[in-house]
DNA sequence: GTGGTACAGTACCGGCGGTACAGTTGAAGG
DNA sequence: CCTTCAACTGTACCGCCGGTACTGTACCAC
Protein backbone atom coordinates (compact mmCIF):
# COMPACT_ATOMS: atom_id res chain seq x y z
CA UNK A 1 0.00 0.00 0.00
CA UNK A 2 2.72 2.75 1.05
CA UNK A 3 4.93 1.08 -1.25
CA UNK A 4 5.55 3.67 -3.93
CA UNK A 5 6.54 1.90 -7.07
CA UNK A 6 3.22 0.36 -6.58
CA UNK A 7 1.40 3.09 -9.01
CA UNK A 8 4.37 2.06 -11.35
CA UNK A 9 2.97 2.15 -15.11
CA UNK A 10 5.11 -0.19 -15.95
CA UNK A 11 5.72 -2.11 -13.01
CA UNK A 12 2.94 -4.78 -13.47
CA UNK A 13 3.04 -4.71 -17.24
CA UNK A 14 6.84 -5.82 -16.90
CA UNK A 15 6.44 -8.73 -14.14
CA UNK A 16 3.72 -10.16 -16.41
CA UNK A 17 6.23 -9.76 -19.96
CA UNK A 18 8.95 -11.35 -17.44
CA UNK A 19 6.94 -14.02 -16.41
CA UNK A 20 5.00 -14.75 -19.50
CA UNK A 21 8.80 -14.60 -21.34
CA UNK A 22 9.92 -17.63 -19.07
CA UNK A 23 6.43 -19.63 -19.36
CA UNK A 24 7.11 -19.44 -23.06
CA UNK A 25 10.36 -20.48 -23.71
CA UNK A 26 9.78 -23.64 -21.48
CA UNK A 27 6.14 -24.57 -22.58
CA UNK A 28 5.79 -22.54 -26.31
CA UNK A 29 3.12 -19.99 -26.75
CA UNK A 30 0.18 -21.69 -26.56
CA UNK A 31 1.01 -23.80 -23.43
CA UNK A 32 1.27 -20.71 -21.51
CA UNK A 33 -1.88 -19.95 -20.18
CA UNK A 34 -2.96 -16.50 -18.98
CA UNK A 35 -4.00 -18.03 -15.43
CA UNK A 36 -0.76 -19.02 -14.80
CA UNK A 37 0.45 -15.98 -15.32
CA UNK A 38 -1.61 -13.81 -12.92
CA UNK A 39 -1.68 -16.22 -10.62
CA UNK A 40 2.13 -15.83 -10.33
CA UNK A 41 2.17 -12.15 -10.93
CA UNK A 42 -0.42 -12.14 -8.48
CA UNK A 43 -2.47 -9.65 -10.31
CA UNK A 44 -6.83 -10.30 -11.38
CA UNK A 45 -7.55 -11.65 -14.98
CA UNK A 46 -8.90 -8.12 -15.40
CA UNK A 47 -5.49 -6.68 -14.36
CA UNK A 48 -4.03 -8.42 -17.55
CA UNK A 49 -6.66 -7.94 -19.62
CA UNK A 50 -5.90 -4.17 -19.00
CA UNK A 51 -2.44 -4.22 -19.93
CA UNK A 52 -3.00 -6.81 -23.14
CA UNK A 53 -5.90 -6.38 -25.39
CA UNK A 54 -5.59 -10.29 -25.92
CA UNK A 55 -3.12 -13.04 -25.77
CA UNK A 56 -1.68 -11.70 -29.16
CA UNK A 57 -1.32 -8.16 -27.67
CA UNK A 58 1.16 -10.11 -25.42
CA UNK A 59 2.59 -11.75 -28.16
CA UNK A 60 3.93 -8.83 -30.02
CA UNK A 61 4.96 -6.85 -26.36
CA UNK A 62 6.92 -9.92 -25.90
CA UNK A 63 8.87 -9.72 -29.01
CA UNK A 64 9.16 -5.98 -29.04
CA UNK A 65 10.95 -6.16 -25.82
CA UNK A 66 12.90 -9.06 -26.59
CA UNK A 67 14.54 -7.22 -29.59
CA UNK A 68 15.06 -4.60 -27.80
CA UNK A 69 16.82 -5.78 -25.08
CA UNK A 70 18.43 -8.65 -27.46
CA UNK A 71 20.24 -5.65 -29.42
CA UNK A 72 21.05 -3.53 -26.47
CA UNK A 73 23.37 -6.67 -25.13
CA UNK A 74 24.58 -7.42 -28.49
CA UNK A 75 25.76 -3.47 -29.03
CA UNK A 76 27.12 -3.33 -25.54
CA UNK A 77 29.36 -5.99 -26.23
CA UNK A 78 30.35 -4.97 -29.50
CA UNK A 79 31.07 -1.30 -28.14
CA UNK A 80 32.97 -2.81 -24.95
CA UNK A 81 34.84 -4.74 -27.49
CA UNK A 82 36.06 -1.66 -29.56
CA UNK A 83 37.33 -0.24 -26.18
CA UNK A 84 39.53 -3.33 -26.46
CA UNK A 85 41.10 -3.55 -29.62
CA UNK A 86 41.46 -0.74 -32.46
CA UNK A 87 42.03 -3.57 -35.01
CA UNK A 88 38.21 -4.65 -36.23
CA UNK A 89 39.57 -7.90 -36.39
CA UNK A 90 40.24 -8.58 -32.94
CA UNK A 91 37.76 -6.56 -31.79
CA UNK A 92 35.36 -8.95 -33.16
CA UNK A 93 37.27 -11.94 -31.93
CA UNK A 94 36.69 -10.21 -28.39
CA UNK A 95 33.34 -9.60 -29.20
CA UNK A 96 32.62 -13.04 -29.91
CA UNK A 97 34.65 -14.41 -26.57
CA UNK A 98 32.53 -12.12 -24.44
CA UNK A 99 29.66 -13.26 -26.46
CA UNK A 100 30.63 -16.90 -25.56
CA UNK A 101 31.33 -16.21 -21.59
CA UNK A 102 28.15 -14.93 -21.24
CA UNK A 103 26.26 -17.67 -22.35
CA UNK A 104 28.99 -19.63 -20.28
CA UNK A 105 28.12 -17.67 -17.10
CA UNK A 106 24.46 -18.77 -17.28
CA UNK A 107 23.31 -20.19 -13.87
CA UNK A 108 21.90 -23.06 -16.37
CA UNK A 109 21.12 -23.67 -19.95
CA UNK A 110 20.01 -20.70 -22.05
CA UNK A 111 16.42 -19.96 -21.40
CA UNK A 112 15.77 -19.84 -25.47
CA UNK A 113 15.26 -17.58 -27.71
CA UNK A 114 11.93 -16.09 -28.25
CA UNK A 115 12.26 -15.15 -32.30
CA UNK A 116 13.44 -19.17 -32.14
CA UNK A 117 9.74 -19.56 -30.43
CA UNK A 118 7.85 -17.13 -32.37
CA UNK A 119 9.62 -18.90 -35.60
CA UNK A 120 8.16 -22.49 -34.45
CA UNK A 121 4.42 -21.47 -33.78
CA UNK A 122 4.45 -18.91 -37.13
CA UNK A 123 0.57 -19.94 -37.87
CA UNK A 124 -0.73 -18.35 -34.58
CA UNK A 125 0.47 -15.22 -35.04
CA UNK A 126 -0.47 -12.30 -37.10
CA UNK A 127 1.50 -10.23 -39.93
CA UNK A 128 2.53 -7.83 -37.41
CA UNK A 129 4.14 -10.03 -35.03
CA UNK A 130 6.24 -12.33 -38.04
CA UNK A 131 7.40 -8.89 -39.60
CA UNK A 132 9.09 -8.11 -36.29
CA UNK A 133 11.25 -11.35 -36.16
CA UNK A 134 11.71 -11.07 -39.43
CA UNK A 135 13.13 -7.64 -39.02
CA UNK A 136 15.21 -8.14 -35.75
CA UNK A 137 17.26 -11.12 -37.50
CA UNK A 138 18.22 -8.59 -40.56
CA UNK A 139 18.74 -6.09 -38.13
CA UNK A 140 21.32 -8.74 -36.43
CA UNK A 141 22.63 -9.39 -39.77
CA UNK A 142 23.42 -5.92 -40.65
CA UNK A 143 24.96 -4.82 -37.00
CA UNK A 144 27.54 -8.02 -37.68
CA UNK A 145 27.93 -7.24 -41.55
CA UNK A 146 28.97 -3.72 -40.66
CA UNK A 147 31.30 -5.53 -38.72
CA UNK A 148 32.62 -7.93 -41.08
CA UNK A 149 32.91 -5.05 -43.55
CA UNK A 150 35.50 -2.80 -41.74
CA UNK A 151 37.26 -6.71 -40.92
CA UNK A 152 37.44 -6.63 -45.09
CA UNK A 153 38.97 -3.58 -45.35
CA UNK A 154 42.32 -4.59 -43.49
CA UNK A 155 42.22 -8.22 -44.09
CA UNK A 156 41.72 -10.60 -47.17
CA UNK A 157 38.96 -13.53 -47.02
CA UNK A 158 40.67 -16.21 -47.56
CA UNK A 159 37.96 -18.02 -49.35
CA UNK A 160 34.96 -16.89 -51.60
CA UNK A 161 32.20 -16.58 -48.78
CA UNK A 162 28.86 -14.23 -48.88
CA UNK A 163 29.68 -11.52 -45.97
CA UNK A 164 25.43 -11.70 -45.22
CA UNK A 165 25.68 -15.11 -44.63
CA UNK A 166 28.65 -15.22 -42.28
CA UNK A 167 26.77 -12.46 -40.88
CA UNK A 168 23.78 -14.93 -40.55
CA UNK A 169 25.87 -17.71 -39.17
CA UNK A 170 26.48 -15.92 -35.56
CA UNK A 171 22.24 -15.64 -34.99
CA UNK A 172 22.20 -19.79 -36.76
CA UNK A 173 24.78 -20.59 -34.01
CA UNK A 174 23.71 -19.02 -31.50
CA UNK A 175 19.84 -20.01 -31.96
CA UNK A 176 21.33 -23.92 -33.15
CA UNK A 177 23.49 -24.33 -29.72
CA UNK A 178 20.11 -22.94 -28.14
CA UNK A 179 18.58 -26.04 -29.35
CA UNK A 180 21.74 -28.37 -28.84
CA UNK A 181 22.22 -27.36 -25.63
CA UNK A 182 18.48 -27.77 -24.61
CA UNK A 183 18.66 -31.26 -26.44
CA UNK A 184 21.35 -32.96 -24.71
CA UNK A 185 21.31 -31.26 -21.48
CA UNK A 186 24.47 -29.37 -21.68
CA UNK A 187 24.38 -25.81 -21.24
CA UNK A 188 28.64 -25.48 -22.33
CA UNK A 189 27.26 -26.84 -25.79
CA UNK A 190 26.04 -23.67 -26.57
CA UNK A 191 29.14 -21.43 -25.64
CA UNK A 192 31.33 -23.74 -27.08
CA UNK A 193 29.54 -23.45 -30.23
CA UNK A 194 30.37 -19.31 -30.23
CA UNK A 195 33.88 -20.22 -30.13
CA UNK A 196 33.76 -22.76 -33.23
CA UNK A 197 31.98 -19.95 -34.98
CA UNK A 198 34.88 -17.71 -33.68
CA UNK A 199 37.55 -20.11 -35.26
CA UNK A 200 35.68 -19.63 -38.24
CA UNK A 201 35.94 -16.07 -38.34
CA UNK A 202 39.43 -16.34 -37.63
CA UNK A 203 40.46 -19.27 -40.31
CA UNK A 204 38.09 -17.05 -42.58
CA UNK A 205 39.96 -13.50 -42.01
CA UNK A 206 43.62 -14.28 -40.44
CA UNK A 207 46.35 -14.01 -42.63
CA UNK A 208 47.87 -17.05 -44.40
CA UNK A 209 50.09 -18.21 -42.00
CA UNK A 210 53.49 -16.13 -40.93
CA UNK A 211 54.92 -16.57 -44.10
CA UNK A 212 54.77 -12.99 -46.08
CA UNK A 213 53.18 -13.58 -49.59
CA UNK A 214 54.08 -12.23 -52.76
CA UNK B 1 -0.82 -62.77 -35.39
CA UNK B 2 -1.91 -59.30 -37.18
CA UNK B 3 0.38 -59.14 -40.10
CA UNK B 4 0.85 -55.77 -41.27
CA UNK B 5 -1.72 -54.99 -43.87
CA UNK B 6 -2.18 -52.92 -46.51
CA UNK B 7 -5.22 -51.90 -45.52
CA UNK B 8 -5.66 -49.55 -42.86
CA UNK B 9 -3.39 -51.09 -39.48
CA UNK B 10 -0.47 -48.57 -40.13
CA UNK B 11 -2.13 -46.49 -42.66
CA UNK B 12 -4.60 -44.64 -40.05
CA UNK B 13 -1.93 -44.18 -37.89
CA UNK B 14 0.73 -42.69 -40.61
CA UNK B 15 -1.68 -40.46 -41.83
CA UNK B 16 -2.12 -39.13 -38.24
CA UNK B 17 1.55 -38.78 -37.54
CA UNK B 18 2.11 -36.85 -40.62
CA UNK B 19 -0.78 -34.34 -40.41
CA UNK B 20 0.41 -33.86 -36.53
CA UNK B 21 3.82 -33.22 -37.47
CA UNK B 22 3.14 -30.69 -40.09
CA UNK B 23 0.66 -29.07 -37.74
CA UNK B 24 3.07 -29.14 -34.83
CA UNK B 25 6.08 -27.52 -36.97
CA UNK B 26 3.65 -24.89 -38.02
CA UNK B 27 1.94 -24.20 -34.69
CA UNK B 28 3.64 -25.80 -32.07
CA UNK B 29 2.63 -28.76 -30.20
CA UNK B 30 0.01 -27.34 -27.61
CA UNK B 31 -1.25 -25.11 -30.65
CA UNK B 32 -2.65 -28.29 -32.56
CA UNK B 33 -5.67 -29.68 -31.17
CA UNK B 34 -6.45 -32.96 -32.19
CA UNK B 35 -9.75 -32.12 -33.27
CA UNK B 36 -8.31 -30.36 -36.35
CA UNK B 37 -6.23 -33.90 -37.12
CA UNK B 38 -8.59 -36.00 -36.43
CA UNK B 39 -10.89 -33.74 -39.15
CA UNK B 40 -8.19 -33.62 -41.79
CA UNK B 41 -7.43 -37.32 -41.76
CA UNK B 42 -11.51 -37.79 -41.53
CA UNK B 43 -11.74 -39.84 -38.14
CA UNK B 44 -13.95 -39.66 -35.00
CA UNK B 45 -12.44 -38.68 -31.78
CA UNK B 46 -12.27 -42.79 -30.54
CA UNK B 47 -10.41 -43.33 -33.40
CA UNK B 48 -7.71 -40.97 -32.72
CA UNK B 49 -7.64 -42.38 -28.67
CA UNK B 50 -7.56 -45.62 -30.01
CA UNK B 51 -4.12 -45.26 -31.86
CA UNK B 52 -2.67 -43.46 -29.14
CA UNK B 53 -3.27 -43.50 -25.39
CA UNK B 54 -3.21 -39.39 -24.90
CA UNK B 55 -1.42 -36.52 -26.47
CA UNK B 56 1.51 -37.37 -24.70
CA UNK B 57 1.74 -40.86 -26.75
CA UNK B 58 1.09 -38.58 -30.23
CA UNK B 59 4.13 -37.11 -29.28
CA UNK B 60 6.26 -39.64 -28.38
CA UNK B 61 5.45 -41.37 -31.41
CA UNK B 62 5.89 -38.51 -33.25
CA UNK B 63 9.73 -37.86 -32.41
CA UNK B 64 10.46 -41.57 -33.07
CA UNK B 65 9.39 -41.48 -36.32
CA UNK B 66 11.05 -38.58 -36.92
CA UNK B 67 14.73 -39.59 -35.62
CA UNK B 68 14.13 -42.46 -37.52
CA UNK B 69 13.19 -41.06 -40.65
CA UNK B 70 15.82 -38.60 -40.37
CA UNK B 71 18.72 -40.81 -39.60
CA UNK B 72 17.43 -42.58 -42.78
CA UNK B 73 18.68 -39.57 -44.58
CA UNK B 74 21.46 -38.29 -43.53
CA UNK B 75 23.28 -41.91 -44.00
CA UNK B 76 21.78 -42.60 -47.24
CA UNK B 77 23.08 -39.30 -47.97
CA UNK B 78 26.50 -40.53 -46.28
CA UNK B 79 26.43 -43.58 -47.93
CA UNK B 80 26.46 -42.01 -51.57
CA UNK B 81 28.32 -39.80 -51.12
CA UNK B 82 30.73 -42.51 -50.12
CA UNK B 83 29.96 -44.65 -53.54
CA UNK B 84 31.01 -41.09 -55.68
CA UNK B 85 34.69 -40.71 -53.69
CA UNK B 86 36.98 -42.78 -51.42
CA UNK B 87 38.53 -39.76 -49.84
CA UNK B 88 36.77 -39.37 -46.31
CA UNK B 89 37.30 -35.60 -46.54
CA UNK B 90 35.67 -34.97 -50.31
CA UNK B 91 33.04 -37.70 -49.66
CA UNK B 92 31.98 -35.90 -46.37
CA UNK B 93 32.14 -32.52 -48.26
CA UNK B 94 30.00 -33.84 -51.24
CA UNK B 95 27.51 -35.36 -48.67
CA UNK B 96 27.10 -31.71 -47.72
CA UNK B 97 26.44 -30.22 -50.88
CA UNK B 98 24.00 -32.96 -51.27
CA UNK B 99 22.20 -31.96 -48.23
CA UNK B 100 22.28 -28.09 -49.13
CA UNK B 101 20.85 -29.25 -52.40
CA UNK B 102 18.44 -31.01 -50.14
CA UNK B 103 17.20 -28.12 -48.71
CA UNK B 104 17.29 -26.12 -51.56
CA UNK B 105 15.37 -28.55 -53.90
CA UNK B 106 12.57 -28.17 -51.16
CA UNK B 107 9.09 -26.30 -52.37
CA UNK B 108 9.11 -24.18 -49.84
CA UNK B 109 11.19 -23.18 -46.42
CA UNK B 110 12.05 -26.07 -44.38
CA UNK B 111 8.81 -27.07 -42.45
CA UNK B 112 11.10 -27.35 -39.22
CA UNK B 113 12.56 -29.91 -36.95
CA UNK B 114 10.49 -32.20 -34.63
CA UNK B 115 13.50 -32.13 -32.31
CA UNK B 116 13.94 -28.15 -31.92
CA UNK B 117 10.05 -27.76 -31.32
CA UNK B 118 10.01 -30.22 -28.71
CA UNK B 119 13.34 -28.10 -27.06
CA UNK B 120 11.13 -25.36 -27.04
CA UNK B 121 8.13 -26.91 -25.28
CA UNK B 122 10.46 -29.07 -22.95
CA UNK B 123 7.97 -28.57 -19.87
CA UNK B 124 4.98 -30.39 -21.52
CA UNK B 125 6.93 -33.46 -22.33
CA UNK B 126 7.80 -36.32 -19.98
CA UNK B 127 11.40 -37.65 -19.56
CA UNK B 128 11.07 -40.50 -22.20
CA UNK B 129 10.18 -37.86 -24.59
CA UNK B 130 13.11 -35.78 -23.46
CA UNK B 131 15.51 -38.42 -23.45
CA UNK B 132 14.82 -39.51 -27.00
CA UNK B 133 15.52 -35.72 -28.40
CA UNK B 134 18.74 -35.86 -26.95
CA UNK B 135 19.46 -39.25 -27.79
CA UNK B 136 18.99 -38.15 -31.65
CA UNK B 137 20.79 -35.57 -31.43
CA UNK B 138 23.61 -37.06 -29.91
CA UNK B 139 23.21 -40.26 -32.86
CA UNK B 140 23.89 -37.65 -35.05
CA UNK B 141 26.74 -36.43 -33.46
CA UNK B 142 28.58 -39.85 -33.22
CA UNK B 143 27.69 -39.99 -37.00
CA UNK B 144 29.35 -37.36 -38.09
CA UNK B 145 32.05 -37.71 -35.15
CA UNK B 146 33.04 -41.16 -37.39
CA UNK B 147 33.30 -39.44 -40.57
CA UNK B 148 35.73 -36.76 -38.85
CA UNK B 149 37.61 -39.35 -37.32
CA UNK B 150 38.57 -40.67 -40.46
CA UNK B 151 39.39 -37.15 -42.31
CA UNK B 152 41.83 -37.09 -39.46
CA UNK B 153 43.42 -40.17 -40.71
CA UNK B 154 44.71 -38.51 -43.81
CA UNK B 155 44.23 -34.66 -42.79
CA UNK B 156 46.13 -32.43 -40.31
CA UNK B 157 43.40 -29.97 -38.85
CA UNK B 158 44.36 -26.65 -39.46
CA UNK B 159 43.81 -25.28 -35.78
CA UNK B 160 43.33 -26.87 -32.33
CA UNK B 161 39.06 -27.68 -32.12
CA UNK B 162 36.85 -30.60 -30.74
CA UNK B 163 35.29 -33.07 -32.90
CA UNK B 164 32.69 -33.25 -31.26
CA UNK B 165 31.73 -29.78 -31.36
CA UNK B 166 32.53 -29.79 -34.93
CA UNK B 167 30.46 -32.59 -35.56
CA UNK B 168 27.58 -30.86 -33.41
CA UNK B 169 27.75 -27.60 -35.38
CA UNK B 170 25.80 -29.54 -38.75
CA UNK B 171 23.32 -29.87 -36.46
CA UNK B 172 23.32 -27.01 -34.98
CA UNK B 173 23.67 -25.48 -38.73
CA UNK B 174 21.09 -26.85 -39.39
CA UNK B 175 18.64 -25.88 -36.50
CA UNK B 176 19.80 -22.87 -36.76
CA UNK B 177 19.40 -22.40 -40.42
CA UNK B 178 15.63 -23.57 -40.46
CA UNK B 179 14.63 -20.93 -37.50
CA UNK B 180 16.56 -17.92 -40.05
CA UNK B 181 14.89 -19.30 -43.26
CA UNK B 182 11.63 -19.24 -41.47
CA UNK B 183 12.37 -15.81 -39.59
CA UNK B 184 13.34 -14.10 -42.74
CA UNK B 185 10.69 -15.67 -45.11
CA UNK B 186 13.81 -16.77 -47.37
CA UNK B 187 13.99 -20.83 -48.10
CA UNK B 188 17.09 -20.11 -49.69
CA UNK B 189 19.40 -19.00 -46.37
CA UNK B 190 19.80 -22.88 -44.71
CA UNK B 191 21.07 -24.03 -48.07
CA UNK B 192 23.44 -21.12 -47.72
CA UNK B 193 24.34 -22.11 -44.08
CA UNK B 194 24.97 -25.47 -44.92
CA UNK B 195 27.45 -24.72 -47.47
CA UNK B 196 29.16 -22.22 -45.03
CA UNK B 197 29.50 -25.20 -42.63
CA UNK B 198 31.20 -26.57 -45.92
CA UNK B 199 33.27 -23.98 -46.03
CA UNK B 200 34.63 -24.10 -42.35
CA UNK B 201 35.39 -27.87 -42.82
CA UNK B 202 37.57 -27.14 -46.10
CA UNK B 203 39.54 -25.15 -44.48
CA UNK B 204 39.91 -26.80 -41.13
CA UNK B 205 41.01 -30.18 -43.09
CA UNK B 206 42.86 -29.01 -46.52
CA UNK B 207 46.25 -28.50 -46.92
CA UNK B 208 47.61 -25.21 -45.76
CA UNK B 209 47.57 -23.76 -49.70
CA UNK B 210 49.61 -25.16 -52.61
CA UNK B 211 52.70 -24.35 -50.70
CA UNK B 212 54.82 -27.06 -49.53
CA UNK B 213 56.31 -26.08 -46.22
CA UNK B 214 58.93 -27.47 -44.77
C1' DG C 1 -14.47 17.02 -6.70
C1' DT C 2 -13.58 15.38 -11.02
C1' DG C 3 -11.29 12.50 -14.03
C1' DG C 4 -8.05 9.16 -15.33
C1' DT C 5 -5.13 5.11 -14.12
C1' DA C 6 -4.78 0.68 -12.53
C1' DC C 7 -6.57 -2.56 -11.20
C1' DA C 8 -10.37 -6.36 -8.50
C1' DG C 9 -14.80 -9.08 -8.74
C1' DT C 10 -18.27 -11.64 -10.90
C1' DA C 11 -20.54 -14.00 -14.38
C1' DC C 12 -20.62 -16.19 -18.51
C1' DC C 13 -19.42 -18.42 -23.23
C1' DG C 14 -17.44 -21.79 -26.39
C1' DG C 15 -13.56 -24.72 -27.57
C1' DC C 16 -10.36 -28.19 -26.35
C1' DG C 17 -8.03 -32.20 -24.04
C1' DG C 18 -9.45 -36.10 -22.08
C1' DT C 19 -12.55 -40.00 -20.18
C1' DA C 20 -15.95 -43.56 -20.45
C1' DC C 21 -18.25 -46.81 -22.67
C1' DA C 22 -21.38 -48.96 -25.79
C1' DG C 23 -21.98 -50.19 -30.51
C1' DT C 24 -20.49 -51.43 -35.50
C1' DT C 25 -17.96 -53.42 -39.39
C1' DG C 26 -15.14 -56.33 -41.99
C1' DA C 27 -11.84 -59.77 -42.45
C1' DA C 28 -9.19 -63.80 -40.75
C1' DG C 29 -9.28 -68.40 -38.60
C1' DG C 30 -11.16 -72.58 -36.98
C1' DC D 1 -20.92 -70.66 -40.71
C1' DC D 2 -19.65 -68.77 -36.55
C1' DT D 3 -16.48 -66.59 -33.58
C1' DT D 4 -13.06 -63.33 -32.70
C1' DC D 5 -10.63 -59.32 -32.92
C1' DA D 6 -8.78 -55.03 -34.83
C1' DA D 7 -10.28 -50.78 -36.08
C1' DC D 8 -12.95 -47.99 -35.67
C1' DT D 9 -17.96 -44.67 -34.78
C1' DG D 10 -21.27 -42.26 -31.65
C1' DT D 11 -22.67 -40.11 -27.61
C1' DA D 12 -22.29 -38.00 -23.37
C1' DC D 13 -19.73 -35.73 -20.13
C1' DC D 14 -15.87 -33.14 -17.31
C1' DG D 15 -12.75 -29.32 -16.21
C1' DC D 16 -9.57 -25.90 -17.92
C1' DC D 17 -8.64 -22.06 -20.76
C1' DG D 18 -9.07 -17.90 -23.72
C1' DG D 19 -11.95 -14.34 -24.08
C1' DT D 20 -15.99 -10.99 -23.22
C1' DA D 21 -18.74 -7.90 -20.55
C1' DC D 22 -19.65 -5.09 -17.12
C1' DT D 23 -19.47 -3.09 -12.41
C1' DG D 24 -16.80 -1.44 -8.64
C1' DT D 25 -12.98 0.94 -6.37
C1' DA D 26 -8.54 2.84 -4.45
C1' DC D 27 -5.50 6.39 -5.44
C1' DC D 28 -3.35 10.16 -7.52
C1' DA D 29 -3.27 14.61 -10.17
C1' DC D 30 -5.22 18.71 -11.29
Amino acid sequence: MAEKLANSPSSTRQQILRAAEAAVLAKGFSGTSIDELIAEVGISKSGFFYHFRDKAMLAQALIERYVEEDGEILSGIFAEADTLSEDPLHSFLIALKMLAKLFEDLPATHPGCIVASVCYHEQLFDREVRRLTGEAVLIWRAMIRTRLDRITQQYQLRIDIDLDDLADMLSVVADGGIILSKAVGDKSRLPRQMLLYRDFIRLVFEPRATAAER
